[in-house]
DNA sequence: ACCATGGATGTTATCGATATCATTTCCTGG
DNA sequence: CCAGGAAATGATATCGATAACATCCATGGT
């Protein structure tokens, strides 16, 4: 069934059933009514994808997350979902299993669906696609960090500092043999930075060889926990407290130091990173930088919008670079050391 | 750039620059190498709108889940997207926050877009949704459960006689006081059906009043496991057993017990449900059931793209009913009560 | 009474691809 | 040596909507 049957229906043209279904067109009301009606008893469905071709406005929203099944990402991806639901914007979403030759395989792929903007979760690009991206007027977004030289806008944080910042605060309260465990990520990437931070952060107060252990690629997961805290074990014994990349991580380790009958934080502390539910939950509770994955999917679905409504005149302004505020928050499973 | 723009430079026609960019039409070899070069070097991006308009292929499947950041749902979504990815389908994923309005109303959006098969995760559905389903040539999987009456094709297990099994094991492993945790929730509904399979077990062994506490609405998750707990004490003290409708929850319940000092298995023992990672992770790790999401995802995809490889007329041949797996698990959380 | 104004509606062209059928060329087997 | 068929390519119509412009009519200010 087609616009066009509706029409021929009630003898009026396609044009006016269009208008019919927008709010901002102008119809008489009597003439709207009566196509709303045949619309809802013969149950037609308008064809987005031709209304797309004929408006070149598709709709759609790319979004691209290194994983779906990360708390944090599908949180933000929750959010932008939402968000975009009330203004009748579809996400196009993608996974790149932390891999940036997908990323730029997926961007390529989406592209021909014609998205109104594209937001990549920032973790490090191919040099093929930011040379795409560059000489396109698409809106991009890169979320999640604050890489140092933008593509345009970005809504997000700095990994290398927050990690910095909690690095030092826990140093600050008596810990002085501190390893960090991390995946095997480049610079550039989010758990890369992290790594930065912690190493920025033992620089700072004279820690000339910073302890680091690494266990993979990313991501590291609760069940990495043992495998992890292994090889903290073997490598660099005597450690007060284990830095985790990530609070699933920390969990994971947490727990596999129980297993071996030790003490968290007495016998030694571990602190995590992102305040996933479970560092709220777990026993101790654990010791991390507070971001908000919510708020970085509104804030995000939120400009976009913003930048949509202008006309494409006015853009590009500026890129847009909104921060998202993190922080440090102390708890059971690195308190501090007793005096 | 316009497909008519490729096919100009190079002096043909865009039937030929359209039949170069598939893999199975015939074109002379050196004439697709020169359209393919042409595209590299001119960054043309075919446009799938027009594509799609066209060839009346979509290329979109839709996907719908009651969250996306319930780590079942999103690990589903997980293997139907990777499935999909290596056959250019684009699955438009959609949440309903488990609610059939929501469901139905995503629907109709979804419907707009053309998909060319539509993922339902049962839940209950609106009567009305029914109805528009029903006289739809659109391929349905509901997936996740198996409905009693299902709309087309089945990809899923039965709920409720998942956890009556997991509920036998459990009384014939000597508890005898046992109390139900969870979510309000109709008949229907997963978390409805698990409730049903927990009564129904207790029934079959002489229990003529099961108890059951409720806690809010689905989902629930590790921050409900204390509330859950103080509802659990209140109305139903001296249980030997508390069975939670998830894994998630019973974390959280074991969790809560251990801050009032109780022990678990030894003061009280708790089950759940789905074998979340959590699960496996945990201290002690909880008795479940296990279920696979990933394989329920790929199942789905590659049922679609069965269906979709059958020409429309062979279907609808009959509803695929595919039933997955499950298994009860017998945990350290509730290992059964010393003789 | 007249024209400017804007609301309601229609007409036509177009968005960018592909389906379908037609055409040409070249090869192969009887 | 020629009919028949496959391979390579082109011409045209079409997918189902909307943009843009045109038209008609009622209303009200002067």
């Amino acid at each position: 069934m087609r616009m066009r049957d509706i029409a021929e229906a009630l003898g009026v043209s396609t044009m006016t059933v269009s208008r019919a279904l927008r709010v901002d067109a102008s119809v008489a009301p009597e003439t709207r009514n009566a196509i709303l009606k045949a619309i809802e008893e013969r149950g037609y469905v308008p064809d987005q994808i031709a209304a797309s071709l004929s408006s070149r406005k598709s709709g759609f929203v790319a979004v691209l997350v290194p994983s779906l099944n990360n708390p944090h990402f599908s949180e933000t991806v929750l959010a932008l979902n939402e968000t975009f639901a009330t203004h009748r914007i579809q996400p196009l979403i993608g996974s790149t299993n932390y891999d940036s030759r997908t990323e730029a395989s997926l961007v390529r792929a989406f592209l021909s669906r014609k998205p109104e903007a594209l937001v990549l979760t920032n973790d490090g690009h191919q040099a093929d696609l930011r040379r795409l991206l560059a000489r396109t007027d698409l809106p991009v977004v890169e979320i999640w960090d604050r890489p140092e030289d933008p593509i345009q806008h970005v809504v997000g944080f700095s990994n290398r500092e927050a990690m910095r910042d909690l690095t030092l605060a826990l140093m600050d309260r008596g810990y002085r043999n501190i390893v960090y465990v991390g995946e095997n990520a480049d610079e550039g990437t989010r758990s890369g930075e992290r790594r930065r931070g912690f190493v920025e952060a033992q620089m700072l107060r004279g820690v000339d060889h910073p302890r680091m252990c690494s266990i993979g690629r990313p991501p590291a997961t609760m069940s990495d926990g043992e495998a992890a805290l292994a090889v903290v074990m073997r490598d660099c014994p005597g450690a007060d407290l284990i830095m985790c990349v990530s609070d699933p991580l920390a969990f994971g380790v947490i727990n596999a130091l129980k297993r071996r009958g030790l003490r968290v934080p007495e016998d030694i502390a571990v602190a995590g990173f992102g305040d996933f539910e479970i560092s709220r939950i777990a026993l101790p509770a654990i010791t991390t930088v507070k971001v908000d994955p919510f708020t970085i999917g509104r804030t995000t679905a939120e400009l976009i919008l913003t930048l949509r409504a202008r006309s494409s005149k006015d853009r590009p302004p500026s890129p847009v670079i909104k921060r998202i505020e993190t922080a440090t928050d102390i708890r059971a499973s690195a308190p501090g050391k007793p005096i």
